[in-house]
RNA sequence: GGAGGGCUAGUGAAGUGGCUAAACACGGCAGACUGUAAAUCUGCUCCUUCGGGUUCGGUGGUUCGAAUCCAUCGCCCUCCA
């Protein structure tokens, strides 16, 4: 009995995008998914009732992160994750992996595992994926994620295929050291960098394991978009069609209209966190930076189409006020719009593949946000 | 009436003869942001037809050269009468 389970419902016949639903034991995810990031066990300025009113399926929190503080073993002497945060829906935890590569400068990585110097106050850590495992299974994530290297773009080839091989190995150790395959699912990372025989090895050899689902992971990490959207032509039909697909980082717009045409299932990024915290919006006619001047005496809403709270009450023109003034109220309106823009734009792609027509809804999203002549995407 | 101190770019504030169109901070304007060391970071912020032009309370001097020295006027602050 496996704790995560991936449902299929239909594909669509315009574009081949999957439709379906993920079941995990808090819950029910419908795919294709985003998934807000909460990597210290928050969705930055967002409380679980928020996050609920825009219909948050499940949400991101960090291995890494955690540990550090305030400690999986008080987490799991709190009852858990989701008790200690007080949500009750799916919970995806990443392994702490993608910190091996942004704290690069602060680590060793060996067979054994990686040395790191803790970001807080440069204490000597080691995380390994038993390590990893042991934390995810104290913190009682859904979903948990092998320990995985995510290589940096550019990369040498001879050493994507080293750090994928390991990865590899990292990845049956994770299996191996799984403690509660019961009321946990555990997915393999597949990497390989932009080099089609890699990623094709590495998801081979992953899917000669088995696990609940699948990751695509080392993408979104510098390279062009034209290139990200190569590997997933080639690497998402190496993955098996009866488990859920899980595009790791990625969160633009166009990225998850893509990364679904392609056959993803699951995405999460810090994208419409982080740039609303920056103040820029997301909207249906493109990308709108409410902090410029220029919305100033604008009293119209953040996007004229858009049903979210934010947009229901306020206009640009005060909430560029507040990011000027410095109000957290400010940031807590432009991130609920951001979420709750993607979290439509999602509902409506799933729409569009019920309805057989994702790449119609690709092309008149495209139009109107501005994307044909633009490779950032957001 | 007397004695001191001060007046520098939008604001605050360094600078007390050339390396100064003038530090720094704030404010302002833009840009970046993709499994969150990010409510962060970067750039610009006197004018300009990019050659240059005009600045450091006003005016007049000294000097090869002044925000910096002198004189004078104005305004502000403190103390003594």
């Amino acid at each position: 009995m496996t704790a995560v389970k991936y449902e299929l419902i239909k594909v669509c016949k315009q574009s081949g995008a999957r439709l379906g639903r993920v079941h995990t034991p808090h819950g029910v995810i419908e795919t294709p998914a985003f998934m807000p990031v909460g990597t210290q066990a928050t969705v930055k300025t967002m409380s679980p009732e928020e996050l609920k009113t825009m219909d948050a399926h499940i949400i991101l929190s960090n291995t890494y992160h955690l540990f550090l503080r305030p400690g999986h073993d008080i987490i799991g002497r709190a009852g858990g994750l989701h008790k200690f945060m007080n949500w009750d829906r799916p919970i995806l935890t990443d392994s702490g992996g993608f910190q091996v590569f942004s704290l690069s400068d602060m680590r060793k990585i060996t067979e054994e595992g990686v040395q790191f110097r803790s970001h807080l106050n440069g204490d000597k850590l080691f995380l390994s994926p038993e390590k990893a495992m042991e934390i995810q299974n104290a913190l009682g994530s859904d979903i948990m994620m092998a320990f995985d290297e995510c290589p940096p773009y550019p990369a040498e080839y001879d050493y994507v295929k080293k750090s994928l091989e390991r990865t590899t190995r990292w990845a049956e150790r994770c299996l191996n050291s799984h403690a509660r395959p019961h009321d946990q699912g555990l997915f393999a990372i597949v990497q390989g960098g932009m080099h089609k025989d890699l990623r094709i090895q590495s998801a081979k050899d992953l899917t000669s394991m088995d696990f609940p689902g699948y990751a695509i992971g080392g993408l979104s990490v510098g390279e062009p978009k034209h290139l990200m959207y190569d590997v997933l032509d080639y690497t998402v039909p190496e993955l098996p069609a009866g488990k859920p697909r899980y595009l790791m980082g990625v969160g633009s717009p166009d990225a998850l209209i893509e990364g679904s045409i392609r056959g993803v299932d699951m995405f999460d990024c810090v994208l419409p966190t982080r740039i609303a915290r920056n103040g820029t919006t997301m909207t249906s006619q493109g990308r709108l930076v409410v902090r410029n001047a220029k919305y100033a005496e604008d009293f119209g809403p953040l996007d004229p189409e858009c049903s979210c709270y934010t947009c229901q009450n306020y206009s640009r023109a005060y909430i560029r006020h507040l990011l000027k003034a410095d109000e957290t109220f400010g940031i807590r309106l432009t991130t609920y719009h951001n979420l709750h823009f993607l979290l439509q734009l999602m509902r409506d792609v799933r729409q569009a593949i019920m309805e057989d027509r994702l790449l119609d809804f690709r092309d008149d999203f495209f139009t109107k946000y501005g994307l044909f002549d633009n490779d950032k995407g957001f």
